[in-house]
DNA sequence: ATGTAATATTGCAATATTACGATTATAATC
DNA sequence: GATTATAATCGTAATATTGCAATATTACAT
């Protein structure tokens, strides 16, 4: 089948994988260094940088958007796309409470 | 195409990206949770727990384990696995100096 | 309004992932 | 050795992801 079930598992974990996934791809990974080292994160620039073709990095654009980690405003013709930290600290805290709470009392 | 191209990216960027991916699917983050919450780890206790099927759990334990987050141990007739607490915090710190290291200076 | 540059969308091909039934391997116990 | 319980592997189907070419859209010039 393939297709993962959300509905099966609880908030908190579908929570983890969701933003898990966003950092799946070396590609995503890269676009969020690449923008949040940029005082001005203009997509084309993201091309030249990733060496992927315009249409997949809009495509994994989308994917760190849908996720709220982007905050966008208009610079001239071009997209200024920027890092919303504050959604990012807050993936980073979920992330850490998943960790803490995820220790072993066995072995 | 649909493969990504590891080659491509720096050592520190996939690691990030091979990382997330052990915990981009739901199964998988309820695995760990179990798995660090119980004494005896045994693989058909997970069956019960997650739902799936027991090569599916085979399967997903795998990447886990090829993540390197299991150590096993035999117990009776039972594989007993256990979080690899270690490389657990290891990963936790290598996303939370990403995460520290991805701000933002624009917007 | 027309042209141009930048980004988004669409459509499609290749590959990866997820899932499970059937089978095989492994290990403990008889 | 045979039996039984447990986990791994194989084969295969369904779905998701990734990537790009072609096209559409958008915003800003002139």
């Amino acid at each position: 089948m393939g297709a993962s079930k959300l509905d099966k598992y609880s908030d908190d974990i579908n929570d983890i994988a969701i933003i898990a996934k966003v950092f799946a791809h070396p590609a995503r990974v890269k676009i969020l260094q690449f923008i949040s080292k940029q005082e001005h994160c203009i997509c084309n620039d993201i091309v030249d940088e990733i060496g992927l073709s315009q249409p997949t990095i809009s495509q994994h654009l989308q994917v760190i958007n849908k996720a709220g980690l982007l905050k966008g405003d208009f610079k001239g013709k071009k997209f200024c796309y920027c890092l919303n930290v504050s959604r990012f600290k807050e993936f980073q805290s979920l992330f850490n409470s998943f960790f803490n709470k995820t220790t072993s009392n066995c072995c």
